[in-house]
DNA sequence: ATGAAGTATTGGTACGAACCATATTACGAA
DNA sequence: TTCGTAATATGGTTCGTACCAATACTTCAT
């Protein structure tokens, strides 16, 4: 019961009574889970609440909680790429190619609500999964944000080394597109120019909605794709 | 009040109230909101969470809620082409390629759960925005759920038609990839065979978690680009 | 002015209670 | 047996209350 919450505890204990499960299985219901944990009613169902937005459960009003069909995917949720790969159990990797400051200019200074020649950071970095290249990553970030960056070795995650800063991304507005590969990126992603790809744009935002990262990422088509859950409407 | 509960009518009222708001405007405290309404502060809580989730509001605790900077993107929902097209405000349209009924066979049968034999209705279709053909999209659907589907006019938006018939899609699993066209698709879509194109990979699942709908659609990627959210943790 | 400490405000968590809406089950009439 | 109806179970909504945690503001000493 350390971490925090109540229902953050419980919604832990109860994600690991239903891993093994299979699809479909009935949940104790929600009256049941209250008496056996000594929680309110109101606790089970945030913690459920939290299942469910996470693609473990779904709830049927007059019939119960059931365990979802995860065959395919989990939902997803903002990840950065070194937990994305060790998710897919690869092992991940990455090789600075260009780490600078340089002044932000109209595109990103406006993306990220900065004036055009605020100081960002610019690092460009191609990701290894298991020593084999998958995307080559550009990002951006204010240079006041992360002091000292620079000087510190890049190559592992660099969200780890955010965090430790006190910038933590809670959300991320993301456009995705197909792209055919220009020379110099074929080259580092060592595939055929021309070569499919999928391009990932994202701003990056913390708590307060203030953008914190914007980061452009590069995936080779042939060794990537990209999983995740929508709803018709918001889950409340 | 006519629709249902409390907090969603509520919502929908917040939500017309914030549209000409500018961002990081901040909202009437949840406590003075339950005065206005008279309602409970539950009540408000349940309202703004929806408005949370569908990425409007955000808020910081000690200090209130305020409004999305949402100059990006709305956070991405469950939507059908039509629905898409038409926020984009363009004109959608659709002309049937192939529409009949077929045994599912094992990968359709297994994403679909449904045995190798049994019948599914396949509909191919070419989806235009202003004349501009924009998507290839092959759907299939359990043939018992869509009885005298095939006899219907399919160039208007499938899944109004679906919803006549009780079938409502309220989740679905995604698989985006990069590829590049085939002879035949890039025919269709009038483009150059080669030419890269964003490939979306949907299962529609109804409340009860059932697989409903299983689409492939081929988007032109110099004509489309896939917007949505995420957020680092699911939201409760 | 500047910074530190204390106070008030605001959203977050948790409890308990009652009632509503939908699904399922049990039952009884045809 | 079959079908419709009633009873029951289950999640959904709403209320009220109290307290916690993070933030913003005020005050005061330096």
């Amino acid at each position: 019961m350390f971490p925090g919450s109540k229902h953050e505890w419980l919604g832990a204990e109860l994600r690991k009574q239903i891993e093994p499960l299979d699809a479909h299985t009935p949940l104790s219901t929600e009256r049941e889970l209250a008496v056996r944990y000594q929680v309110s009613r109101a606790t089970v169902r945030t913690a459920l609440r939290g299942l469910e937005a996470a693609g473990i459960v779904y709830r049927v009003q007059g019939a119960g909680t059931f365990v979802s069909d995860s065959t395919v995917s989990k939902t997803l949720t903002l990840t950065s790429f070194s937990e994305d790969m060790r998710r897919r159990a690869s092992r991940p990797d990455s090789r600075v190619v260009v780490a600078g400051e340089v002044p932000a200019g109209s595109v990103i200074g406006g993306e990220l609500r900065l004036s055009v020649d605020d100081p960002v950071v610019r690092l460009v970095r191609l990701r290894l999964a298991d020593d084999e290249p998958m995307c080559l990553e550009t990002s951006y970030l204010p240079a006041v944000l992360v002091p000292g960056l620079l000087g510190e070795d890049l190559s592992s995650s660099l969200y780890e080394k955010l965090d430790t800063l006190g910038i933590r991304p809670v959300r991320a507005e993301q456009v995705v597109t197909a792209v055919t590969t220009e020379d110099t990126e074929a080259g580092l992603l060592v595939v055929p120019p021309g070569a499919p790809a999928l391009r990932v744009q994202r701003i990056g935002l913390d708590h307060r909605d203030q953008p914190v990262e914007r980061t452009t990422s590069l995936y080779r088509a042939d060794r990537y794709d990209l999983k995740f859950g929508v709803r018709r409407e918001p889950l409340i």
